[in-house]
DNA sequence: TGTACATCAGTGAACGCGCGTTCACTGATGTAC
DNA sequence: TGTACATCAGTGAACGCGCGTTCACTGATGTAC
């Protein structure tokens, strides 16, 4: 039956919001649109009135769950060494660790982004593009602006691979799991707080600090 | 038809091989007991002679595969400076990108890993606490021991991350893809060859070399 | 060494199952008069 | 404002397909005499 356009925009969102909370808890390969229609409250024959395929909700739900993601992170820009310590402190908690159903989708399902189509791929691109500029500019502007893209990307880099990690030891290694995180943190708030090259002028003025 | 012990162990090692390969190329979940059979010249069933399950076949072919590729790795252990960079190129290369069948199983699986069942937990667990040491006894000796575990620790947390995520960004940004690698293996390089806390005494001991 | 027979690795049909997708149908909604 | 009808979001049966696993069977191998 017909159903009025307000409840119908609410069904597309709901279908969204079930297929980017499935993906990443269960991932992509591992869950049904069977699941994710009836997680949403509908049949699966409805999922396709507004997606054409699985492949373009995955995609889909990947840039919103990354959306989403996104305005956790934004509240950590602006560069400031206590907020960018709580980032830290936030990003390698057991609880992100935990969090699979709402945490970053490019963390959830990183080795299985290559395996599928090219648009989940591109939807990952933006992301990480974007995961980059915030995190760029949430350096210390005391680092050269060269170096600050550099050790954004490894910073993202070092996270996905530790969340990954610890996900991974979470069961049969608790108190390894947990050491992924706090070493991994612990390296890169001495990366990010402190210049790698030998320049000296610049490592003076922050010993000031 | 029944086969010569040999032959029997022969095609054991070859469903094991096959099973390692295909995992890793095309993910635990999208690869079939059939297609593994067949890479190995056999038919499904026959791989029930051998492993009770799928599951237990795929925690098997990860030790394998772990196995073989900690051979390649060990080749730069002992913790001079030209082999580590040596070691950072390879790990950092397109063609270990690009080489999703024979490379690092860990690295070819890590989001996947968490979702499977616990064999192969386990199995990822022992491959990854013998990595951790043995990148720690490659590390410059000149680095305090208590932070030798720690940034081996960090290090393959970021090597993980930046393969997954540079397979994910080859097909559809490929210079950005290549950046995640250097910027990631630039990043490690300064961070292992220099310390990252503030006793200068050592920073000067190493700044003569 | 030669023969008879038990063993068992490998075969391939069959099992039940869940997958992504399609489609004839339903009936409330939105619209034209 | 009230009536007639076209629209289309949602339903649920059905599609072909491939999955992991089982099993009766085959026939070369290995063994006992």
């Amino acid at each position: 039956m017909r159903v009025s356009k307000e409840k119908a925009v609410e069904n597309r969102s709901a279908i969204l919001q079930a297929a980017s909370r499935l993906f990443r808890e269960r991932g992509i390969d591992a869950t049904g649109v069977a699941d994710i229609a009836k997680e949403a409250g509908l049949t699966h024959g409805a999922l396709y009135a507004h997606f054409p395929s699985k492949d373009a909700l995955a995609a889909e739900a990947f840039s919103h769950g990354f959306a989403g993601n996104m305005k956790l992170v934004r509240q950590w820009e602006g560069g400031r060494k206590r907020n960018f310590d709580k980032y830290l402190d936030a990003m390698f908690s057991t609880q992100q660790r935990d969090n699979l159903a709402s945490g970053c989708p490019m963390t959830a399902s990183a080795s299985e982004i290559a395996r599928q189509g090219d648009a989940i791929c591109v939807s990952f691109a933006q992301g990480f593009e974007e995961m980059v500029r915030v995190l760029e500019n949430s350096l210390n502007t005391e680092i050269p602006a060269s170096q600050r893209r550099r050790l954004a990307i490894a910073s993202l880099s070092a996270q996905i691979g530790a969340i990954a990690i610890s996900r991974a030891l979470a069961k049969v290694e608790p108190s390894l799991s947990k050491e992924v995180l706090r070493s991994t943190k612990e390296a890169m708030r001495s990366a990010l707080t402190v210049t790698h090259d030998s320049e000296k002028k610049s490592r003076r003025r922050r010993s000031a600090d």
